[in-house]
RNA sequence: GCUGCUGUAGCUCAGUCGGUAGAGCGCGUCCUUGGUAAGGACGAGGUCAUGAGUUCAAGUCUCAUCAGCAGCUCCA
């Protein structure tokens, strides 16, 4: 005897064995048609699969309606897609197909290069599929059995991982929909026909097997499914939307940056309008490293290859730096990858008293990185740019002080952005690899030390290991754009190798007129400038708060008679220090707002013959139109307090995750 | 670096079967003198990414190189 108790806390009781399917049809025919997953005392299973016999369970039907359900119907449109696939070529091997977080993908090899141009067949093959309506039904079997089913399915993917990666299984359960059946945790919808007509695919690439670049490289098809036509629609159309915002295309259309193939890939040349923008950054960084007692410093470029081997960055990441410039006599120059091997050598240019510390060494230092061809994108991935660095140079005992003010100041500025769709990633290291220098008790002490800074400012962070850098463990801000692609932007690195003696040994004079051993703080709020300012002309969808725009007001004449009042309006605008231009042309006024409008210009003020009697503006606000006739007097206060108080009235909404989840559990 | 796709005017793109280059926007000149999202006319602008090859003939077909895009791998 079974009771099954449903969430409105009703008891049904059942002698025979049922199915969470046999519970809906019981309570009626329109259930049993919409549920599509069930689950038991919290678990999710197939609507099919059999309940106890006896005992109690709590069973919760779930319908499209509960968004669970969404990714369990992508994961069955995922085995739909490979049917469909298996179908139309030959050769095919099944590797993974895990649903993401806006859909779904399946790897594959095959001699057949998939392009766009297979897609349309692909889809009509899959909707044959769902329109067949074929039931998935679930098979448990032993670890031999499941190895030579997937051998005489020829399935050698699957064999490899039924032997590795799921060396610990002592079953395994399958999925078979018509003639295709794949190794499969679930679960699944209880038949094709539930996916319905509501997906696409949507882009090819490579991938590689179990995500080693060493392994054969696959093809992985990507696509998306919904239960409903409008929201996939909706879906599709957000991610044109991405695309419009995307910074590469913003960067060009407003003039912020642009890149030279005749000066070099990843190379990025600032244009007047982006190098506001930056200036203005900088200027912002500036004040705060003043009241936070950072000294700046001035640093070259290059360095000779020795200060790198001292500090290990040329022996280990030898592959991604531009090779050494060489001189006849031997002594060899790198450009810079990193500024902290300089910033030490102005910590050692004197002796160190521990009355003198913390010192706090700040520079905009440019740093150039060989970064692999396929990984170059804009502004975001390069292979010169300009961190806001500084090194800060401590006793054991400050470091708690200095991290957390380190962290502080990385949240003040990203706040006084609107950037707060961010999470705090502590990268520690993984204890089974041997890529990192230094004793695992200074590890310890130094892992222990940020997360307990963390703990204190209540920020919520999450553990990450195999993150750390290879001298140190760090806290880094992790911010999401618009399309849901995560960047390291800032980060706050503890570094207790590169001042041990096996590298630089910095030394302070403690009061008992010994010396000792310091701790280095690398930190970078922003990160990279380059980077940060990409991100951030996505997150503000190229329309920056007016204290950053490139161009802040724009005075726009209704006719040419009033030229000369319009100069005069712009004469004043720039002697009250705001970034203002002039739209003199002889065209109509309409055709000279729609320009400001499309160029995101956060204010126009159009002058007439009205406005030269009055000595007025009419002030156009980007975001709320016409706010009619102003003094001039009025309307530069008004500007210059949303200036001071750096007001930002709206940020673009971001958009859903389009990256595959990490947490992904349903791929065997 | 790997797999796939793409490369035509400043920008966005069209260019059929291989037959000698097109549009819109932008830009220039002129007309229009206007009050809150595109007034009109005329004009300039291209070594079709680069280099080979096939062909009587290549933007179009083939190969290589470079660059960009999507993803993977990497990221001090």
């Amino acid at each position: 005897m079974l009771t099954v108790i449903l969430p409105d806390g009703s008891r049904k009781q059942f002698e025979n064995s049922v199915s969470p399917y046999d519970v809906a049809a019981g309570i009626g025919p329109g259930l049993a048609k919409a549920a599509v997953l069930a689950e038991v005392d919290g678990q999710q299973v197939d609507l099919h699969a059999p309940l106890p016999k006896n005992g109690e369970v709590r069973l919760r039907l779930l319908t499209k309606k509960d968004p669970k359900t969404l990714a369990v119907m992508r994961h069955s449109a995922a085995h739909v897609m490979a049917q469909a696939v298996m179908r139309l070529y030959d050769g095919v091997q099944l590797a993974f197909g895990p649903t993401t977080a806006t859909g779904f993908y399946y790897d594959f090899a095959l001699p057949h290069a998939l392009s766009e141009d297979d897609f349309p067949r692909i889809e009509a093959e899959m909707q044959k599929i769902v329109k067949a309506d074929e039931r998935f039904e679930r098979l448990e079997v032993s670890r031999d059995e499941a190895i030579k089913l997937c051998q005489e399915l020829g399935q050698e993917f699957k064999v490899e991982h039924i032997e590795t990666g799921l060396a610990d299984e002592k079953s395994l359960s399958f999925y078979r929909q018509g003639e295709f059946i794949d190794l499969c945790r679930g679960k699944h919808i209880p038949s094709t026909g539930h996916i319905g007509s509501a997906f696409k695919l949507l882009s090819v690439a490579g991938a590689y097997w179990k995500g080693d670049a060493s392994r054969q490289q696959l093809q992985r098809v990507y696509a998306t499914a919904f239960f409903d036509k409008k929201e996939l629609d909706a879906h599709l159309e957000q991610l044109a939307e991405a695309k419009r915002r995307d910074h590469r295309v913003l960067g060009k259309q407003l003039e912020l940056f642009t890149i030279s193939q005749t000066v070099g890939s990843g190379l990025i040349l600032w244009l007047p309008r982006g190098a506001i923008v930056r200036q203005t950054l900088e200027d912002y960084i500036k004040t705060q490293l003043r009241t936070r007692g950072y000294e700046a410093v001035y640093t070259p470029h290059i360095g000779r290859v020795e200060l790198y081997q001292i500090s290990g960055h040329f022996p280990y990441y030898s592959d991604s730096q531009f090779p050494p410039i060489e001189f006849k006599d031997g002594e060899r120059f790198l450009l810079k990858p990193m500024n902290c091997p300089h910033h030490i050598m102005i910590y050692q240019a004197k002796p160190r008293s521990y009355r003198d510390l913390p010192v706090r060494l700040a520079e905009f230092g440019t740093v150039y990185r060989f970064e692999q061809s396929g990984e170059l994108s804009g502004m975001t991935r390069v292979r010169g740019f300009t961190q806001d660095d500084a090194h800060i140079f401590c006793t054991e005992e400050q470091v708690a002080g200095e991290f957390r003010n380190c962290l502080e100041m990385t949240q003040t500025v990203l706040a006084a952005l609107g950037m707060n769709d961010y999470r705090v990633r502590l990268g520690f290291r993984d204890p089974n690899s041997d890529k990192y220098v230094g004793d695992n008790s200074v590890w310890d002490r130094a892992e222990a030390a940020i997360k307990s800074v963390c703990e204190s400012m209540n920020l919520p962070a999450t553990i990450e290991l195999g993150e750390a850098a290879f001298y140190g463990p760090k806290a880094d801000f992790v911010i999401t754009d618009c399309i849901g692609r995560e960047w390291q932007l800032g980060t706050v690195q503890l570094d207790y190798n590169l001042p041990s003696k096996q590298r630089f040994g910095l030394e302070y004079i403690g009061a008992d007129n010994h010396p000792h051993q310091l701790v280095m703080i690398h930190r970078a709020p922003l990160g990279s400038l380059e980077r940060f300012i990409g991100v951030l002309i996505e997150h503000f969808a190229g329309a920056f708060p007016l204290w950053l725009a490139p161009e802040q007001v724009r005075v726009l004449t209704v006719s040419e008679k009033s030229d000369a009042y319009g100069r005069e309006v712009e004469q004043r605008l720039a002697a009250a220090g705001l970034r203002v231009t002039g739209d003199y042309r002889g065209a109509k006024l309409n055709a000279k707002i729609r320009d400001g409008q499309v160029q995101l210009i956060p204010y126009m003020f159009v002058v007439g013959e009205k406005d030269r009697e009055n000595g007025t503006v009419s002030v156009r606000d980007r975001l709320d139109g016409d706010l009619g006739p102003m003094p001039l007097d009025a309307a530069i206060a008004k500007l210059r307090a949303e200036i001071d108080a750096k007001t930002v009235r709206q940020v673009a909404a971001r958009q859903p995750a389009a990256q595959p989840d990490r947490n992904t559990q349903n791929e065997y």
